[in-house]
Parts: structure tokens; sequence; C-alpha cells
DNA sequence: TTATCGACTGAACGTTGTTTAGTTCAAGGG
DNA sequence: CCCTTGAACTAAACAACGTTCAGTCGATAA
């Protein structure tokens, strides 16, 4: 079984070879600057050679940004040792906010173009586990503040809740990452911005916490 | 002179024409469905002939939504009528939204790509034209409910609180354009999504209007 | 030794945006 | 009236793209 194994590491090689090469590319210069003729010769293979181990185009950079989006989701669900659910919130939306403009090409092909996540099925596997799907550790951050009354009556729904949180810092996130450089605004630090919305959107939707319990509270 | 206005009115009406028949392949399908053969082809001309009368395909189709978003910023500017500034924005808001999800195509180039708007100049032009100028419209208005007390401290800075309305509602629209159909997510209604947003976000930015004054307080 | 089979290549196909050399034709000056 | 000019437009090509496919090659299995 040696040679079998040779050739399924070897072949395993070149498909992570594909994808630094592509990364590479990706990270430094964008989707459009990634074409398979660049990969195969940064690899030193032929274009076809790609097909043997992606099915397209598309499917080489999905497979590229979900393995790296495994880190995020990963790196997110370390704060579920955080006690207070609103801090929790808080905190998972400046982790949010910092992966995405450390990684704007990744972000922006995942949560700014089209994609059909529904019809893939790792992806689906792993969908309502709260320490491989960021949305759903989020959804039960929320849903923990609902139930030890933190949240104002109108966002009591831990869907609507958390959709307009994940809103919130998208919004934040997407402005900077397409009009960063663009000095029609005056733009404000983005970690200033980061905070207005964080805590603009906490102030507005939660209840200050209990005195002598958990963090300290909000309000000034 | 009447043959040089004929002359002159002949290419005004190609330049539309290529507008128009581009305008309908990008609403209904996309940028990357614009085609340079396939405008050529509805207008029965050469790909070529569009270059007389555009740079090339990206100064096209910006030309396009330049055009299409002026009928936005002056649509918006209609609501200089309303008296309190804190409603003014919170109007504001919802028909960014609107606009965003009527014109989905057309809202992706201009603020989910990024885009050289400072080189442009007659969109300099109107920069600061709160008429023209849909963010010089919502910070003015921020700016008056500073200076009408309205804002928490925190928010006393009119573009930080500006820019983090804008990210709030861009949040809102880009999501949905993006993942609407996406069902990993059990998305609620959009109508509520933008009111938790629009509603959740003033509640923690600003404080309420005095009674016996203006609209109705925002405080359960 | 020979057959098999996966991996890979070389060359092509059909698109795309864009350029360029040429054609056409109305306008304007001598 | 002719002839030049100049703008508008075409035809054809270019380079680059994703993708396909008939083959080749070399190691493995019989």
């Amino acid at each position: 079984m040696t040679s079998a194994d040779r050739r399924a590491r070897e072949r395993q090689e070149l498909h992570d070879k594909i994808l630094d090469a592509a990364r590479e590319l990706f990270a430094t210069h964008g989707y459009e600057a990634v074409t398979l003729r660049k990969i195969a010769e940064a690899i030193e293979y032929t274009p076809a050679a790609i097909y043997g181990h992606f099915q397209d185009k598309d499917d080489l950079i999905r497979t590229l940004c979900k393995r790296d989006f495994d880190v995020f989701s990963a790196q997110l669900s370390t704060l579920q040792t955080v006690a207070d659910p609103v801090e929790r919130v808080r905190l998972l939306g400046h982790g949010y906010v910092r992966f995405a403009l450390e990684h704007p090409q990744h972000y922006r092909l995942m949560f700014m173009t089209p994609n059909d996540l529904e019809h893939d099925e790792d992806a689906l596997q792993r969908r309502g586990d709260p320490h491989r799907d960021g949305y759903a550790f989020l959804r039960l951050s929320v849903q923990e503040a609902i139930e030890r009354g933190r949240m104002r009556e109108l966002y009591r729904d831990a869907d609507l809740a958390a959709q307009t949180f994940w809103a919130g810092v998208h919004g934040v996130a997407s402005l900077q990452i397409t009009h960063a450089s663009d000095n029609w605004v005056e733009w404000r630090d983005i970690a200033a911005r980061t905070r207005a919305m964080i805590d603009g959107l906490l102030d507005g939707m939660t209840t200050p916490a209990p005195v002598g319990r958990g963090k300290k509270a909000v309000q000034p």
C-alpha cells in the first residue's frame, strides 16, 4: 500500500500547492488577479492540471475561502468563555470586524458576493454548530441575553436581533473594505466607527446589566 | 449651424441608446451579463462603435449608475421638509434601503465594489451639496440633531454618527442583496430587519424628543 | 512482458475587452 | 463643382480568459 499512499500524498501536496499559489495571488491582488494560467505558472504545471483537483475556478477559490474561514470560526468560538452574553456579543463584533479587515479579499468573496452556500455539503454539515458556525454562536448568545432579560422588548426575537447586529458589523466592515481610500467622506478612524456601531446597537437593543454582577453597566 | 446641431443630437441619441441597452442588460442580469458585443447587437452597431462614446466598459457602466443615482439623491433630498432631524434621519434610512433593494445591481456597483469616485470630476462637483450628495444631507441632519441636544454624548461627532448610521443601513441592504436567497440563516422579514436596525441605532445614539414638540418620543 | 489507469500535457474552442487600419460619407473651402 | 478634411463607424485582429479533450507518459498490477 505504500505506493498508493505515496500517490495520495503527492496528490494532496499538489492540491495544497495549488491552494497556496491561489491564496498568494488572491490575498494580494484580489479575485480578478487569480488566473488559472498564473496559478499554473507558479506551480510549474499546465492550467489543465488544476482541473484534476478542482471542478472549476470558482470551486478552487471557494475551497480556499472556506478553509481560511474555519480558522475564523474557531477563533470566534473561543469567546464562549465570556460569561456575560452581551459582553460576548460585543467581543464577537470586534473580532468579526478585525477578521474582515485582515482578510478583505476573503471577506469580499464570502459576504459581499452572491454564493450558493445552501448547496455546499460540508458547509451545511457545520450549520448550527456554535463552534463552527459564527451565526449560530451569535444567535445563541443573543438567545441567552434574552433569557437573562437583557434585551429590550423589540429585540426579544433572537434571529432578528442577531441579524441586525450582524448587519451592523457587516456594514462597518464592508464600507471600510470598499470605500476606505475614498475621500468623498471624511472617514473617522475605523476603530471608532466599529465601536460606535457596536456600542450604539447594543445600547439600543439591550438593557444595562444588573450592578454587582457580570461586567460593568454600559449606560453613562 | 443646423447640420452641426443635428450631428450633435444624433451623437447624443446614440449615447443614450447605448446607456439604455446597457441598463436593460445590467439591471436584469447584473454586471457580468453586460457585454460590449451584446450591447452592440442590441443597438445594431459594432462593439468598437461604443468606444466613440465611452472610454471603456467600466466608464459606460459607471456613467449609467451615476445617472440613475442622481434620481435617488434628488428623491432623498425631498425629506428636507421633515422638521425633526432625528425623524428625518429615520426616513432617510428607510428611503436608502428601499432604493438599494429596488436597484440592487446599481447599488452593488456603487457601494459594494471599489471605485475611484475621487477622480471623478462631475461627481466631486456635487460633493457637499445636500441636494445632490446623500451623505452630506445625512451629515447635516445629524449635525442639526446634535445642535438640538438630541444626540448622546458619544455620538456628538456628526461624521462619526453619520458614518455609523450609513454603515448600519448599508449592512442591512447589502446583506439582503447578497444573501437574501441563502437559507443558511432563517432570515426575518427585510422590513423588520430594516426597522430593527434604524430604530436600534437611533435608540442607542439619540435621546428622546422633548414631549409636546416635534414627533412622539421613541422610548417605550 | 504487457495491459491498465491516473496524471498530466498540448492544443484547441469560444468568450471576453480592446486596438487599429481602413472605409464611408457628409460638410466646408477653394 | 471638386476636393479635402474629419468624424463616425466597421472589419478584423489581438491578447487573455476559463474550459475541454484527444493524446502521452510512467508507474502499477496481472
